[in-house]
RNA sequence: CGGGAAGUAGCGCAGCUUGGUUAGCGCGCCACGUUCGGGACGUGGAGGCCGGGGGUUCAAAUCCCCCCUUCCCGACCA
């Protein structure tokens, strides 16, 4: 036995910078320390547990079946919420008139720099060229013209899942890639109430309950400042998650144009008083992003930690026998498990390859983040047990094999729970209230996190910090301040305050 | 676009300063054998337009010139 530690501790790459020159080898080793080089384990995490890799293409990805996998659940979580919430399913074209694109000045002015164009097709050079789209508000507001003519045609609401594509300038896995996958829901409605009451219920029952409740990632809703605002809308909505490393991440948004896409395009309806009015709109989106964040809050030294509710595979079952006759015992004892086990619902793998040993195993389905193991080997039979070891707390603890079916559900539910306990732990240690400036900017720089302080509502003393520290306002939380019981002066001039803001460090 | 670095086997790298046998190492891959309860080992094997073009030289991965590409640091961003 003790030839094969030797020779597992020869090969493991402890050192980040050992593991940083060998990412051939992080899959089946070690990860870098998350507390020495964050962005080092982020991409040895993501590659590692074959979620994705970059492309051909600059600052593109495939995603590969496993990453996919979680997406596909991402996708299903929010998506049973879309439509809960009264909203269709529908889809519009990849490519825009350019011309099209044109008539929100302030939405060009945010997207044509990131803009990619097609200048040409079958053949020839385009008349007019096509942009492929970085929203696709344009093109739906154009097409909601011809649909809306009467207050009776309101609301609309619609949501397509789809690809963009936005020329970053620093792509990161996930994070933020030049094509990324997404949900953008559209909106029209009869008042400017409704509307705001659409971006609202988006915010918190379609994105809040998903990301908190199976991604386990707790958010701070609220509001984005004037600056940080999506190009076109008069009100920016987003969920502001806590990274490990301290840094936030938007996790999702919602906005509230008000009339201004229905200005730009002509979506006008008879009312019910018969005078013509323009219609209020909404738009809405989550992306792929929602994968990095996963990777980003939950994940520890060994790799990923899926919560339950979104891991592609929920237990992975480690047979271990040397002989035949072992061999039979095992596979005979784990058929009826698996069975049971499926049939109360549990997403569960074998994984019988031959050619890993149980330890590259043990390792591989850490890295990949499934919530439970079950070994099961002749030593367990005996005592009719199987080890349950539970990737949240790295712990092994024996368990009865008869009744598994019933034991499982509730650690996958225990599991779920402790994710976002431990993250939400981690979110109230980060987060600070200081009272002068100079306390701000040293809390922002050690240990991170969010920051929060009374502002004036003045981008002046927004552009200071960013100067000072990098750090932007992430939200003006919407709890629990409402902000016209708001009493005090702003944390950077000392003017009285309008807002409560919280800064921090942004991917 | 401004500042830095790098292109050699699928991946990660050495070789280049000081030109010279058949271009090397680790991992991975293939075959066989021994192994298998925390990342096993042995033996054998396959795999290279040394980023592209031009030059210097008897001779270029190595020296010179041009080009291309990628990565990192700043501005943009779900």
């Amino acid at each position: 036995m003790g030839q094969y530690r030797e020779a597992a501790a020869a090969a493991r790459l402890d050192s980040p910078e050992a593991a940083l020159k060998r990412p051939d080898r992080l899959r089946a080793v070690a990860l870098p320390k998350q507390s020495e080089d964050f962005p080092a384990w982020y991409q040895a995490v993501v590659k590692g547990a074959e979620l994705a890799e970059p492309s051909l293409v600059r600052g593109t990805m495939v995603i590969r079946p496993y990453g996919f996998a979680i997406w596909e659940r991402i996708q299903q979580a929010v998506d049973r919420r879309i439509k809960e919430t009264g909203h269709q399913n529908l889809y519009f074209p990849l490519l825009i008139p350019s011309k099209l694109l044109e008539k929100e000045a302030e939405h060009v002015e945010g997207f044509a720099p990131e803009v990619a164009v097609v200048t040409h097709a079958g053949g020839e050079k385009l008349d007019e060229p096509l942009v492929i789209r970085p929203t696709s508000e344009t093109i739906i507001w154009a097409t909601y013209a011809k649909w809306i003519q009467s207050y009776r045609d309101l609301p609309l609401l619609y949501n397509q899942w789809a690809n963009v594509v936005r020329w970053e300038l620093r792509p990161r896995l996930f994070l933020r890639t030049t094509e990324f996958l997404w949900q953008e829901g559209h909106t029209a409605h009869e008042t400017s109430e409704e509307a705001m009451a659409e971006a609202r219920t988006i915010l918190d029952r379609v994105y809040r309950a998903s990301i908190e409740d199976d991604l386990a990632l707790p958010v701070r809703l609220g509001r984005k400042s004037a600056a940080e605002r999506f190009a076109g809308a008069v009100e920016t909505f987003t969920l502001e998650a806590l990274m490990r490393d301290g840094r936030a991440l938007q996790s999702g948004t919602s906005h509230y144009l008000g009339q201004n896409f229905a200005k730009a395009y002509e979506v006008k309806f008879l009312g019910r008083e018969g005078k013509e009015e323009y219609a209020w709109a909404t738009s809405w989106g989550v992306t792929t992003r929602l994968v990095g964040a996963l990777i980003m809050a939950h994940g520890d030294d060994a790799g990923l930690r899926l919560p339950p509710n979104l891991a592609p595979i929920q237990v992975v079952i480690v047979p271990i026998y040397r002989s035949d006759e072992e061999k039979a015992a095992v596979t005979g004892a784990l058929t009826p498990v698996v069975a049971a086990l499926k049939a109360a619902g549990v997403r569960v793998q074998t994984d019988d390859r031959e050619e890993y040993r149980p330890g590259y195993k043990f390792n591989e389905w850490e890295l990949k983040g499934v919530p439970v193991r079950l070994e099961i080997g002749p030593k367990d039979l005996a005592k009719g047990e199987v080890v349950l070891y539970r990737r949240d707390l790295r712990q092994k603890s024996p368990v009865p094999l008869k009744g598994l079916e019933e034991h499982i559900p509730g650690v996958l539910a225990g599991i779920q729970a402790e994710l976002f306990a431990q993250a939400l732990a981690f979110r109230e240690a980060r987060t600070f209230r200081p009272s002068t400036y100079e306390e701000l900017k040293a809390l922002i720089k050690d240990p991170g996190g969010f920051v929060e302080g009374l502002w004036c509502g003045r981008p002046a003393c927004e552009d200071r910090v960013k100067a000072d520290t990098k750090a932007t306002i992430r939200v003006l939380p919407l709890d629990p301040v409402p902000p016209t019981e708001i009493q005090g002066t702003c944390i950077v001039c000392g003017e009285p305050a309008t807002e409560l803001a919280a800064w921090a460090l942004a991917y």
